[in-house]
RNA sequence: GCGCCCGUAGCUCAGCCGGAUAGAGCACCAGAUUCCUAAUCUGGGGGCCACAGGUUCAAAUCCUGUCGGGCGCACCA
């Protein structure tokens, strides 16, 4: 597999190497080739301060090519006014004097193909073992703070499939982002401010009627038809008697408001926790409004002449027997991008939903240093007049402020190859609820992250319960639960995995190793890209490394783990096991699924 | 009509800030179980990377256009 290249750039200027902690052995490859390119610059084969951008250090797609290769010499050699495969001699001449570097080739333009020695790959699954579960960290993020926004469901019922994979893919880039060095803000951003909630409210004081005896028959059109608000109904009766039940709306709505929103964002709050979900920040819009930001946010707007008022011209391409010409407040937004300048009160003075939003990222804004936004992609439309409000913000303020819109696509649910039809009107919908019931979280979870957000999906009830390598989940936790088991026989027979004797691991045990060193890197890869998805892959292509070396064992008793007649062996090869978990573990970890020890 | 996302093996998808001969699983074919868990592994066939141009020493990857699929396009949320 191919991995996102490592940027010397960023790696070089960042400290000395003697302190790094969390050095493994691709990052400090990446550092050596650059103190290379420096001596180089030194001694006068490059120009000083040339451009690395480009320069890459990565495993090369053939594994016959080696450990390392490194574009460096194709890619300076028009700065230094040489071709690339001089300039690639003396940059392996250098490399070779490294005493982890067995090899140092020069091949097809320009290309170096480093070989590693043996030594440097055991010093690696040392490396595993010291650093432990933060094998693989980083500090890339460099402390930057994040805030990342994600579900931010209606607070009008429980979670359904819709906000799932939203939710899982926020959730687990949150973690990633942590652990690449980023200090994290989860937010959800409660909108408990528009006309919904109002419906909500309504149809909770229906079901106060119904608790209180009145007969309220059929839910009206309009209203939430769903069982779960019944006993939020009860608990209000109970807790209100009758006060408001032939009340006017007037008087009972905002505290049914306040009360039926409290009960749904309990329901959420509980329904997250049950995939793991847990964030740091609900930020109500109610609140947010009450607090004024919106109307600071037009008037620092305004201010900068980028709120005006104006009428919008009708839709194109769509009749509207009702649309009338109307003057409101616009934000210039297509001054950054937007096709149309965007209302952000409505003709009744109430903010619109974007006006409201506009000024919730400039709240986020305040504390935090990039922003994320994780969106269904049903609100792609939505997306260029809020890059539009951050970049006005970032322009007003001098700074750059890095905001990312990711929008993830729609699940399709399926029960055995067949459409499963959800009706939200009905009230009849699949929640996140029943799926964990179903299938468990770490089948959920990981099934989400197994496939990039932008692109669609299918869920199939029937397959992603099959216990078979077609369902990636098991195949990669069925990898944890065999080297757990083979530990427990191992200390059953008295074999303990040791260090001492890894001396005695062979190419096939490294090429495992080699496999496991490339974790950090896909983490960054990853972690940069803001890509959960490619743990989950390297994950599955690990757990195939682990089962293809495992079943070398099933020809020839002398290749498993266990090898009763040799026990330094057999304490090295459970050290290898117990790293090659301890990776797993840590991938896993990232992604909020459990290293099972037994299936 | 406009905007965004997607188009890679029969199917489901990786790979995309350019890099060496484009990968995996499923399905199909042929094999492996006196076993530390075969819930696994080994081998095989299968490709005009939607199409057409462009940039480059080098394009599945970047740019432009076309075609096909999805989502969206009122002051809704």
């Amino acid at each position: 597999m191919r991995f996102r290249r490592v940027r010397l750039t960023a790696l070089v200027m960042s400290k000395p190497t003697e302190a790094a902690p969390l050095q493994t052995l691709h990052s400090a490859f990446a550092e050596k080739v650059g103190a290379i390119l420096n001596a180089l610059e030194m001694e006068g084969a490059l120009p000083p301060g040339s451009s690395r951008s480009n320069v890459a250090v990565e495993p090369p797609r053939d594994p016959s090519h080696g450990d390392l290769a490194t574009n460096a010499a194709m890619v300076l050699a028009k700065q230094a006014k040489t071709n690339p495969r001089d300039l690639a001699v003396k940059i392996a001449e250098k490399l070779k004097a490294d005493p982890d570097v067995e090899s140092a080739e020069i091949a097809g333009p320009g290309f170096i193909n480093m070989r590693l020695s043996d030594a440097a790959w055991r010093a690696e699954l040392l490396a595993i073992a010291t650093l432990g579960s933060d094998y693989g960290r980083s500090d890339v993020g460099d402390g930057v703070t994040v805030n990342i926004e994600y579900v931010s469901a209606n607070p009008t019922g429980p979670m359904h499939m819709g906000h799932c994979r939203g939710a899982v893919v926020g959730d687990a880039l949150a973690t990633l982002l942590e652990f690449a060095g980023n200090k994290v803000i989860r937010e959800y951003y409660v909108n408990d401010a528009g006309s919904q909630v109002d419906t909500l409210a309504r149809s909770v004081h229906l079901r106060y009627r119904e608790a209180l005896g009145d007969a309220i028959g059929a839910i009206p059109e309009g209203l939430y038809p769903g069982d779960y608000l019944v006993p939020v109904g009860e608990a209000l009766a109970k807790e209100l008697g009758e006060r408001f039940k032939d009340a006017d709306e007037e008087h009972w709505l905002p505290v049914f408001r306040a009360h039926a929103v409290d009960a749904m964002m309990d329901m959420i709050r509980a329904d997250l926790a049950l995939l793991g979900i847990k964030h740091d920040v609900f930020s109500s819009e109610a609140a947010l409004q009450i607090a004024g930001k919106p109307a600071e946010a037009e008037a620092w707007l305004r201010q900068h002449d980028l709120v005006y008022d104006g009428v919008l011209e009708a839709p194109k391409g769509k009749v509207l027997d009702d649309w009338e010409a109307v003057e409101l407040p616009l934000f210039r937004s297509t001054r950054f991008g937007d096709d149309q300048d965007r209302p952000i009160r409505k003709s009744d003075g109430n903010w619109t939903y974007f006006g409201a939003d506009l000024a919730y990222h400039m709240q986020k804004a305040e504390n935090a240093d990039a922003l994320i936004d994780i969106w269904g992609a049903d609100h792609s439309g939505t997306v260029k007049r809020i890059k539009a409000a951050v970049a006005a913000l970032a322009e007003g303020q001098h700074k750059a402020i890095p905001f990312d819109v990711k929008l993830v696509q729609m699940v399709q649910l399926m029960r055995a190859g067949d459409p499963v039809k959800m009706s939200k009107r009905s009230g009849n919908f699949i929640t996140i609820a029943d799926m964990v019931e179903e299938v468990g979280k770490d089948v959920v979870r990981f099934t989400m992250l197994s496939r990039k957000p932008e692109a669609q999906m299918e869920f199939d009830f029937a397959k992603v319960v099959e216990a078979s390598k077609d369902n990636p989940v098991f195949y990669v936790q069925y990898a944890s639960a065999r080297i757990h088991s083979t530990l427990r026989k191992g200390a059953a027979e008295g074999f303990a995995p040791s260090p001492d004797h890894i001396a005695a691991l062979g190419a096939e045990e490294l090429e495992l190793v080699k496999h496991a060193a490339q974790f950090p890197r896909v983490v960054e890869a990853a972690a940069h890209a803001r890509e959960p998805h490619r743990l989950a892959f390297y994950l599955y292509e690990l757990a195939g490394e682990f089962h293809a070396y495992w079943n070398l064992g099933n020809d020839n008793t002398l290749k498993r783990f266990i090898v009763a007649q040799d026990a330094d062996l057999s304490g090295a090869r459970l050290f290898l096991a117990s790293q090659i978990g301890q990776v797993l573990r840590n991938g896993l970890a990232l992604l909020g699924v459990e290293a099972v020890e037994e299936m």
